[in-house]
DNA sequence: GTCAGTGCAAACTTTTTGCAACTAC
DNA sequence: GTAGTTGCAAAAAGTTTGCACTGAC
């Protein structure tokens, strides 16, 4: 499925949820999922917001953003994510199942595929728990911080020889 | 292993990681961890302030909290989560691996274990990357939420039927 | 005695809220 | 026309920072 595509399927889905939940359907809402859409990986509020502001996209204030993505997540459209202070976002129709490396170093945040990790949580028993998605944080040291402490570490030596 | 040792422990874990990386042992540090092991479940910073300001444990000032938690991060005596708007915050040493249901609704966060589930995940061959910890975050209802959806809609339905 | 660590308050950042103006329906 | 939305600015909430003081070493 090209970009073009999935935009016209996620508008369309977005439609039937405004219409589902007596919302409105304003020009703000769809240039919103539009933009989103056009965005690979994660991004924050700010980063949405200033790609709105610099392309000749829709004009939205932040208040509209934080409003907007809350009926975003409810549709199922987009998920939130917390690496770090600031909420991450990234869209959700789509996309591969993925999972998050996180260095604890660098905050450097690597998406991988493991469909055997995968089907492993999609087929736990959840006790009275009706699931909807999940994400999986993986945190360590990525092979550029791991790198970076040898050397490091190799100095201190070397200076304490001295 | 009980509280009182697993205090101990993780007392003299604490010391080595301060004396290793040239830090001070203050008494600060030590009442802070001590709190900390005596908290069953997750806490945030504000929960902890509150806990050592009413015993009459040693007086810490925010700032101080935020610093020592870095510490005990380091020293792998303490895991962050980022469920919801505050960092969240759960003892780390001699406590069963355990998994994450969130309930997107009303926010109640329930752990859980499952060994196999744990063992899919450990067992994970990572890609230049040094694992030093995980959390898996399963996102849905829980049984109280659907159940009072489930009242809700059946009471719309009523509504309109009228 | 020295400097890392502490407490306090101010600053900063991210997110939420109140309200007047606007517009989708 | 009217109520849901928007933008703006103010407020709130969580965390970080600057600085003078303290106390671990």
């Amino acid at each position: 499925m090209d970009t073009q595509q999935v935009k016209d399927t996620v508008k369309q889905i977005f439609t039937e949820y405004l219409n589902a939940n007596g919302h409105r359907k304003t020009p703000e809402r769809y240039a919103i999922l539009d933009t989103i859409y056009s965005i690979d990986g994660h991004f924050d509020i700010d980063t949405l917001y200033s790609l709105m502001m610099d392309q000749e996209k829709f004009r939205v204030s932040r208040a509209t953003l934080y409003n907007t993505i809350i009926l975003l997540m409810n549709a199922r459209l987009v998920i939130k994510h917390q690496f770090g202070n600031t909420s991450q976002y990234e869209k959700s129709y789509n996309r591969d199942t993925h999972h998050h490396q996180i260095c604890t170093q660098c905050g450097k945040v690597t998406e991988f595929q493991n469909e055997s990790l995968q089907s492993a949580i999609e087929s736990t028993k959840l006790n009275r728990f009706q699931l909807s998605h999940y994400s999986l944080y993986i945190y360590g040291l990525c092979s550029r911080c791991v790198r970076a402490n040898k050397k490091k570490k190799l100095n201190n030596t070397n200076k304490k020889e001295k």
